[in-house]
RNA sequence: CCAGCCGGCCGGACGGCCGCUGCCGGAUGUCUCGCGUUGUGGCGAUCAGCACCCGGUGGAGGAAAGUCCGGGCUCCAUGGAAGCAAGGUGGCGGCUAACGGCCGCCGGGGGCGACCCCAGGGAAAGUGCCACAGAAAACAAACCGCCUUCGGUUCGCCGGAGGUAAGGGUGAAACGGUGCGGUAAGAGCGCACCGCGUGUCUGGCAACAGACGCGGCAGGGCAAACCCCACCUGGAGCAAGACCAAAUAGGGGCGGCCGGACGUGCGUUGGCGACAACGUGACGUCAGGCGAGUUUUCAAGCCAGCCGCCCGGGUUGGUUGCUAGAGGCGCCCAGCGAUGGGCGUCCCAGACGAAUGGCCGUCGCGGAGGGAAACCUCCUGACAGAACCCGGCUUACAGGCCGGCUGGUAUU
């Protein structure tokens, strides 16, 4: 199953102050989703006649891709979000949770640093950010580590 | 072989694993319809759509960039034409859909040369500016000088008057340049050549060039200062524009709730529109809520909210515009060339928080080191990502290939 990616600026407003981990390419930060408005509004033309919006609540983990200009041109922020994909794609179905949006804010060193790394800091991100979740409520605490 | 000039082209290759996306084909499911059944399961059909799987096929650039010009396309505005304003262009001729682009030629400048560079109309229409330096920067004037003459003198020279613009010095630029004559010294004062202006003739479509004659020289430079002349230009842009579907709140019109009304047809007027008003009276349809007065006829006026239909606008999502085009490639013809014509052949990205990739291996190119060599080791990979589409310009770019030409050197 592909990734799902965040559409609008508003969802990836809506993932703001939710629980992030630091790595040296990048910083990943996630937050359990509100409510499926929009995600309800956009696939019911899309599901055709037979449609309630009672079914469409497992939709899975959705990911959202930040890379400012500060990086670099247009060749080194396609470079950087098309390797973060590859990297996040076979870890999403097993650490990521279905009921959370994730955004990855790139980092200048995700460029070129050796490919393993970069997906070993985001399985471990993946894990540290879901294990400071278990002790929510205290978003400052995630910052402290 | 060395140095250089011009033009054209490329922008690593192959393979493995895992992915994204457009199109085509196939399978399954769903949807829809039919048959059957108490019902479910089932069977058959299946245009299109959707989901998923399998196979095939296509998938970033020479600049995709900057967004600097010119078009196509779309909407808006607009009687035609001309003028004004603003902006742009600026040798001449051609090419082109058009251009500020390109080609050829002319003129000026640079280079031994191949060749390169030029914002290259008008300074005798007017205004303005010309720093510093310099005596003086434009109706001319004279600092040091030169010459004549007068006066003085310590015999070095000093001062006055006049004549000069050759020399010096300043500057980007000093009222033509060089030479000879001439002169007190000088000066287009005279002459020759060059330059400049002007007239005629010749060549050229033209820019312009050449020849001959005349003029003693007038008219410094700057127009990327204003300006003058000639020519060009309506505005906004695919977030243009078109269509569809939802849900919510609100707005508007008409009717059912108002008696003579309504519908159809025609005409006029108003409105963005749905529609309304009035007229006409052909055809058709229909009759009971309140309402002053006794009833009938007649009948001004009528709140509230509900329902139905319709209209325009906003929001969200989707579809479309969206890729077959001033298209690419090959050959032939015309032309010095830009380019044009003909024939054949090919279909070559269409995303939308945005696909066109991620990881790895081998080889090749380049650089450095080692080695006599074959070769070995290490390092590096340029600029840069389509967003409606074309024609240009400009800017960035590791490394490399091909062709033509110039100047040397060597050999024959």
């Amino acid at each position: 199953m592909p990734l799902v990616t965040l559409k609008t600026r508003a969802e990836f407003l809506a993932v703001r102050g939710g629980a992030r981990c630091a790595m040296p390419a990048f910083v990943l930060e996630t937050k359990l989703r509100a409510s499926p408005t929009r995600g309800g509004m956009a696939s019911n033309p899309g599901s055709a006649g037979s449609a309630d919006p009672l079914a469409e609540a497992p939709t899975g983990p959705r990911f959202g891709f930040t890379i400012t200009k500060k990086i670099g041109n247009a060749v080194v922020r396609n470079r950087i979000r098309r390797r973060l994909k590859a990297a996040l794609t076979p870890l999403s179905a097993q650490l990521a949770a279905a009921t959370h949006d994730y955004v990855v804010i790139a980092r200048q060193p995700a460029f070129d640093i050796p490919f393993a790394t970069l997906q070993k800091d985001l399985e471990r991100a993946l894990q540290r950010v879901h294990h400071a979740g278990a002790a929510r409520d205290g978003r400052r605490a995630a910052r402290v580590t």
